[in-house]
DNA sequence: TAAAGTTGTGGCAAAAATGTGTCAAAATTA
DNA sequence: TAATTTTGACACATTTTTGCCACAACTTTA
């Protein structure tokens, strides 16, 4: 498994730990440094490192030196612990790049969903969005949009779509789209199939071409002419 | 939508297109302003501006004129935008009562970095406070307020609304919101969460509608559209 | 070209999902 | 302990989706 990777600053142990280990039951790989420079190091010696957690108040080099020479060299998202909120130091953060803050003491539940909140701002969950042929399929938003406008598609028009653009270019069967949209224990009628076809065809308008009958075979999606 | 109000006082057209559109992405509302004498009149025209963004090179009256004027009879903050960096300008618009010093060339990052500190430090926002589309939610206070007068959540529906916030613009279902605002072991009907949301969006009142449903899916929070 | 086989399409009813009022248990507060 | 609030469940109303059908249109085959 191939599992997000950050990095947690801190030299308070008993802090760390919180932090991994909540990261950790999330399913992210963590990496952890005790001080600052500790923590250079171990970023410059790892290229797979997507986040960073750091505390500001550390022993020999506290978190505006990591985030400055860090920056130097790299973009790679940056939340930042604060034991306090000081205005100048966040305005201070922001100008050295610091991509969100959380101040302690904090829930868990604010430190995951903003961890997911940077990674998804910076693109780290690109995954999650494919755009064919001027059409943007966000699957974490569920939500579809054709020129920059939200088109509204029920939850099957959404998977089948999903399951066309995931196989562009690939002739399907519809036996083959039943078993991968549908349920394996749907037996109704492949024609099904073609209404749903239909529907999205029609709500995807102008692009609806892009989904093409390979006739005695099924449908095909691909962007062309 | 009871955005915060901002004036942007620029004698060019473009430099203040710029800077209020930058604004206007962020949710700000803005007042323009083409001079000096045309910004007081704006000024003392309108009880609601939380922020003045100030050219100090104006024609007819210039932006040490504006903010002498303003101090005259209002705290309001006041960002002054400098063509260079003149140590001695700065000093004599701190002792004006100018909060912050912005100079051209800036960054977007860097405007609406000081922008929200400049707010932060005059209590505009709290600190630890999330706003989104005029919903304020205070995470320290637990309280959320709606164009500023209070809204009275319960428990479960304060965390229901942070998560919803935390997450904005991503898809929700009910398994995920069961697994994250409600304690892992609780095994109850999913249908519970709809109940939730019901009280939820009656509560919110007007924005209420930002809670959408994903058919076949679930919920997502998002503002506008 | 006609017949046979496939797909497109509008409409419809069953099914599924959600909205909502109500209510009782549980938790909280007085 | 009683009163009040919160929480979760349920039933019923409402809405949306889904799957199917019939027939039209189209393609292939004989």
């Amino acid at each position: 498994m191939d599992n997000i990777k950050i990095m947690v600053v801190d030299d308070e142990q008993r802090m760390r730990k919180l932090v991994c280990d909540f990261l950790i039951k999330h399913n992210y790989s963590v990496i952890e440094a005790s001080d600052g420079e500790d923590a250079l190091d171990k970023f410059f010696a790892d290229k797979d490192i997507a986040l960073i957690i750091l505390d500001v108040m550390m022993p020999r080099m506290d978190g505006w030196g990591v985030t400055k020479e860090i920056r130097k060299y790299s973009k790679v998202p940056i939340i930042m612990l604060t034991a306090k909120s000081d205005e100048r130091d966040e305005l201070m953060g922001f100008e050295l790049g610091v991509d969100e803050y959380i101040s302690k003491p904090f829930s868990p539940k604010v430190l995951v969903a903003r961890v997911e909140a940077v990674l998804r701002r910076t693109n780290v969950f690109d995954e999650g969005t494919v755009e064919v042929g001027g059409i943007v399929l966000d699957e974490s938003a569920h939500e579809v949009k054709i020129d920059g406008k939200n088109i509204e598609l029920s939850y099957k028009e959404f998977e089948l779509l999903t399951y066309f653009i995931i196989n562009q270019g690939v002739a399907l069967s519809r036996e083959k789209i039943l078993n991968n949209v549908w349920n394996y224990d749907y037996f109704g009628d492949a024609r099904t199939i073609d209404t749903h076809v239909k529907k999205l065809r029609s709500k995807l308008g102008e692009k609806g071409k892009y989904i093409k009958t390979i006739w005695g075979m099924g449908y095909k999606f691909e962007v062309s002419d």
